[in-house]
RNA sequence: GGCGGCGUGGCCGAGUGGUUAGGCAGGGGCCUGCAAAGCCCCGUACUCCGGUUCGAAUCCGGACGCCGCCUCCA
């Protein structure tokens, strides 16, 4: 069973199936109109995390994500650079994908693009309008929130208060401040559709419900997202298929914040925005690590230090993979449970580990238990316990690799001359010539070599 | 104004009322020719004030501080 939290209930509930066996997941998408942020790198860890393990477990998992390439600040990108909509479009979705690749973060299953689905979103808003649900405005077509009895249900707040405290401005022809607009009119020079009530364009909140239920279809199970899309991006999906009466998602869950301190964000203080820049420094498995250590719904602080603090404790995770030779999983391939054995000390740390996932995604619990467990195995190893050691080793391999997380034992290819040096030492501390292996040691490391002896002799790695 | 969350040891970060979270950094030890890697041991923390309880970081009340959402936003 697992169980995850629920923002529509407040609480962490069973996620039951529509279908058993599978899983049916939508992930609201970037808009692409500038490089990733640390956010979106969060959130496509958090969800790329739970598919995985949710495959891991042998659930068929159907994992949709969108992209949003139309949009006022994609048209705004374009107009200020005097270039096409769909190049700005395009060019922030070729980095989006640079990122998630060097993030490992899987491909969905379905990317549906905004502007393939616009008849579709057509259909909806025409629906809309012959409920008077949709109202045309001089601007386009607006959606009357009050048509929808539990309005605020995501927000956690009645409609009242919510309407108290909006912040929107003042638009006379809308019926409620917190009313939204389905369709926007079309400008001159801005990408448009027809549509049987007028020429346009669909508004945010409409292209997410038409692509989720197209490609899930009704009662799909699972809609995640950014904290901040709780209220109203997801509230009014959710309005849009209840007025259309037809039924949604069943289970909402949302990610927390990532933090960069109390400081502003700026190259000159080292704080990283954009997770290019961030990629572009670090081992993106710092990154993932980092996300799996605390609560997916809790904020995270990312600062070089933090970032830096989970670089050195992958350096441990590589050292296992080193000591035993492990196969580097994950990257594009999800891992499945039944692709390895499991008994003794593995199954265990199995069952251990998926407990806590199963209890709201705990990722900090299962990675207290996988770091307790690879100091076991080294243990046994140290204590000639080789096939017992090895065992636990190739589970956590697995483990890591169910949460995405590809354990390194490859060092860079050693050249010529650092071979001789290798050799030379070795040479040397067969002779007992110490201060040569010394200085032999001291020359490896200027070249940047980490060296390690070991039974079979000089190691040398990569930093 | 409404709704929600948070304040834990040097840092990050979990925590279901009583027994070790975990990681990083630091100290000691084992191993090693010396190192590195690895293993073992160590810090006895929980914003403050009351209360409930045999017992609270954990429940209740209050205070202080911080943050998020109510507008585009992951």
């Amino acid at each position: 069973m697992i169980r995850l939290f629920d923002s529509a209930h407040g609480q962490v509930r069973e996620l039951t199936l529509r279908d058993p066996g599978q899983v049916s997941m939508y992930v609201c998408g970037p808009t692409v109109y500038d490089l990733p942020h640390l956010g979106h790198g969060r959130f496509t860890l958090v969800w790329d995390v739970a598919r995985r393990w949710f495959t891991f477990q042998g659930l068929l998992v159907h994992y949709v994500s969108n992209i949003t390439d139309i949009d006022d600040n994609i048209i705004t990108r374009a107009s200020r650079e005097g270039t096409s909509e769909e190049l700005v479009a395009k060019t922030y979705e070729k980095s989006w994908w640079d990122a998630m690749d060097a993030l490992g973060v899987a491909y969905p299953d379905d990317v549906p693009h905004a502007t393939q689905y616009v008849a579709q979103m057509v259909e909806l808003i025409t629906q809309l309008l012959e409920g008077d649900v949709g109202y045309k405005t001089s601007d386009g077509i607006y959606f009357d929130v009050s048509r929808v009895p539990d309005y605020g249900l995501l927000a956690g707040q009645p409609l009242d208060s919510l309407r108290a405290g909006a912040r929107v401005e003042t638009n006379d022809e809308k019926r409620s401040p917190l009313d939204f607009v389905l369709w926007k009119n079309a400008k001159p020079g801005e990408p448009s559709w027809p549509a049987p009530f007028g020429e346009g364009r669909p508004g945010w909140h409409t292209e997410c419900v038409v692509m989720s239920l197209e490609l899930l279809g009704e009662g799909f199970d699972l809609h995640c997202g950014g904290f901040d899309l709780r209220f109203p991006h997801h509230e009014n999906e959710r309005a849009q298929a209840v007025a259309a009466g037809v039924r949604f998602a069943q289970h909402w869950d949302h990610n927390g914040w990532v933090m960069v301190g109390d400081e502003k964000m700026s190259k000159s203080l080292g704080n990283f925005t954009s997770l290019t820049d961030l990629l572009d420094k670090n081992d993106a498995r710092a990154y993932r690590l980092l996300v799996l250590r605390s609560h997916y719904r809790s904020p995270i602080e990312v600062t070089p230090a933090t970032i830096g603090d989970a670089e050195r404790a992958l350096a441990r995770l590589d050292g296992l993979a080193r000591r035993f030779g492990l196969v580097a999983l994950a990257g594009h391939h999800l891992e499945v449970k039944d692709d390895f054995s499991w008994s003794g000390a593995a199954l265990e740390l199995y069952e251990h580990v998926a407990a806590a996932l199963n209890e709201d995604l705990d990722t900090p619990k299962a990675l207290a238990q996988l770091f307790e467990a690879l100091s076991s195995a080294n243990a046994l190893a140290d204590g000639g316990h080789e096939e017992e050691a090895r065992e636990l080793a190739v589970a956590l391999n697995a483990l890591f690799g169910a949460l995405g997380l590809s354990l390194v034992s490859a060092s860079a290819v050693v050249d010529e001359i650092s071979q001789a040096l290798v050799n030379e030492r070795d040479g040397a501390r067969t002779a007992q010539n110490w201060t040569e292996a010394d200085r032999l040691r001291g020359e490896l490391v200027d070249l940047g070599w980490t060296v390690e002896d070991s039974p079979s002799g000089t190691l040398i790695r990569r930093p």
